[in-house]
DNA sequence: ATCACATATTGGCAATTCTCGATATGACGA
DNA sequence: TCGTCATATCGAGAATTGCCAATATGTGAT
């Protein structure tokens, strides 16, 4: 997790994340399944590749989750996880 | 900060810290100036100089303060800062 | 002034991370 | 089936980190 949110660009995606509707084109409806991968890279201005990375370690760290629908993969914070890692955080340090 | 704790035996240095009386000699008189790099050294198995270059690490992100007095540093937790970082924390993320 | 000791800084090498372009996979439409 | 589009994975080079031994700095005792 640590590993994970020391790269700035990484942090500032769950930050993002945090208000989808503020990705153009998104939908009120697109809101509960999250935000698809083109559209986080147009806005970070890193390469296609990168992006499809940095979302997946984001995922293995437990922040984000991602669903598949059709060719597109949308990405979501992972709300209930965080909030349990930050309060492991909070008894650890 | 996140680079300062994305590295194991750092986050371990300042779990450590948080009990200054685990350090052998440490007197209770000692537990407000903090422990020493030595005996930090010899608990964590690292060089010295790998030692003292993760201390500063940790100082530079504000986590924890030095004091120098004679030949020694003690370092302590800077438990101030490091609740006003887990707040912000909550807050960002 | 000099020695010994605790700590800090420097130089260097191996390992990891950053980031990209190229390529592979998988899904949809014609 | 073929082409296209979205995403994932691979391979690689530059940059950073991990960690050490060697050296420098500062302090107290002799």
């Amino acid at each position: 997790m640590f590993r994970a949110l020391s790269n700035p660009a990484r942090r500032q995606m769950l930050v993002w994340l945090k208000e989808p509707m503020c990705f153009p084109g998104q939908e009120p409806a697109d809101v509960e399944i999250g935000v698809c991968v083109s559209d986080i890279q147009r806005r970070s201005g890193l390469g296609q590749s990168t992006t499809s990375q940095y979302l997946a370690i984001l995922r293995q760290a437990g922040l984000v989750v991602a669903t598949r629908r059709g060719k597109w993969t949308y990405y979501r914070r992972d709300e209930a996880n965080i909030a349990r890692l930050l309060e492991t955080l909070g008894d650890v340090f």
